[in-house]
DNA sequence: CCTTGATCATAT
DNA sequence: ATATGATCAAGG
C-alpha cells in the first residue's frame, strides 16, 4: 500500500482534529478507502495495520515511521481500537517498544510510556471478525488524558517492569506481570534478537518487547465516553 | 472463551 | 535491527 499522501493537512490544533474525527464516525472502511482512492485488504492477516494507516490518512498524521507522536505539533498521538459490538476493546494496545539498555536512572516523568499517553485520540473501529473489512465502520471518538488513579497504576506497572528489565530478569517477564501495563514480544517473529541485560549483568541478546495497555484498562477509558 | 506469545507489512 | 501501524492464533 502505498500512503505517503495526506488527505488533509496536519490539523492546526485539538479542536480541528476531534471534530475531523467526529466526521468520520459512521463512515466504512470501504468508503474511506474509495475516497481516499486506496485499495482494502480482505482481511487484516497480513495487514494489521491497515485501519491505523488509513485513519492517519484521513486525519492529517504524520506518515512515516518516525519515533514521534502522529500529531507532535500539538502533542497528540492516535489510537485506533478495535471494539465489539457494545464498543469494549477487542486487542491490547501496543504503546511503544520497551528499551531494554540504557535504563540506568531513568525515571516514569520522562519515560517513553508517559509521553506517548498524555494526550491520545483514541479511535474505536468496528473490529468483530465476522464483519467484513470493508463494511466495519467508524465510531465515536474520544481526546483522553490519563486520570490521576490511571497514571497512578500506570507509573506503578512501569516501574515494576523496568526494575526487572535493569535488574537482569527480562526474560523471566511474562504478559501477567503489571495490572494494566504488559510487556509482549514486538518482532518480527520469535527469533529477532535485541541487546539486553542478563541476569549477572552481561549483555545478551533477547526478543524486543514492547509496552501494551491490558484491555482492562482501555475498556472502562471508552465505556465513561459512551455514557456522557 | 480469552490471554499470551508470535507474527505481518513497510520505511529508515 | 528498529521504528511505525497493530492483529493473529495456539493453547491454557
Amino acid at each position: 500500500m502505498a500512503a505517503d499522501i495526506t488527505l488533509f493537512p496536519a490539523p492546526e490544533n485539538e479542536q480541528v482534529l476531534l471534530a475531523r474525527a467526529q466526521a468520520l464516525a459512521g463512515f466504512s472502511m470501504g468508503e474511506l478507502a474509495a475516497r481516499a482512492g486506496i485499495a482494502i485488504p480482505r482481511d487484516l492477516r497480513r495487514d494489521k495495520g491497515w485501519v491505523g494507516m488509513l485513519l492517519e490518512l484521513w486525519l492529517g498524521a504524520s506518515a512515516g515511521s518516525k519515533a514521534e507522536r502522529d500529531f507532535a505539533h500539538i502533542g497528540v498521538e492516535l489510537k485506533t481500537i478495535p471494539v465489539d459490538g457494545q464498543g469494549r476493546p477487542l486487542e491490547t494496545t501496543f504503546v511503544c517498544v520497551a528499551p531494554l539498555t540504557g535504563n540506568t536512572g531513568v525515571v516514569w516523568q520522562t519515560s517513553h510510556v508517559r509521553h506517548k499517553l498524555t494526550r491520545v485520540l483514541w479511535v474505536p473501529v468496528e473490529g468483530d471478525r465476522s464483519i467484513a473489512l470493508a463494511q466495519r465502520r467508524i465510531g465515536s471518538p474520544l481526546l483522553w488524558s490519563p486520570n490521576q488513579e490511571e497514571e497512578s497504576l500506570l507509573q506503578r506497572d512501569w516501574e515494576e517492569l523496568m526494575d526487572l528489565i535493569v535488574l537482569g530478569q527480562v526474560e523471566r517477564i511474562t504478559a501477567r506481570h503489571g495490572e494494566v501495563l504488559q510487556l509482549r514480544p514486538k518482532a518480527a517473529n520469535s527469533k529477532a534478537l535485541t541487546e539486553a541485560i542478563g541476569e549477572h549483568g552481561q549483555p545478551i541478546m533477547t526478543l524486543p518487547r514492547g509496552f501494551y495497555l491490558k484491555k482492562t484498562f482501555t475498556a472502562p477509558l471508552l465505556a465513561r465516553h459512551f455514557l456522557l
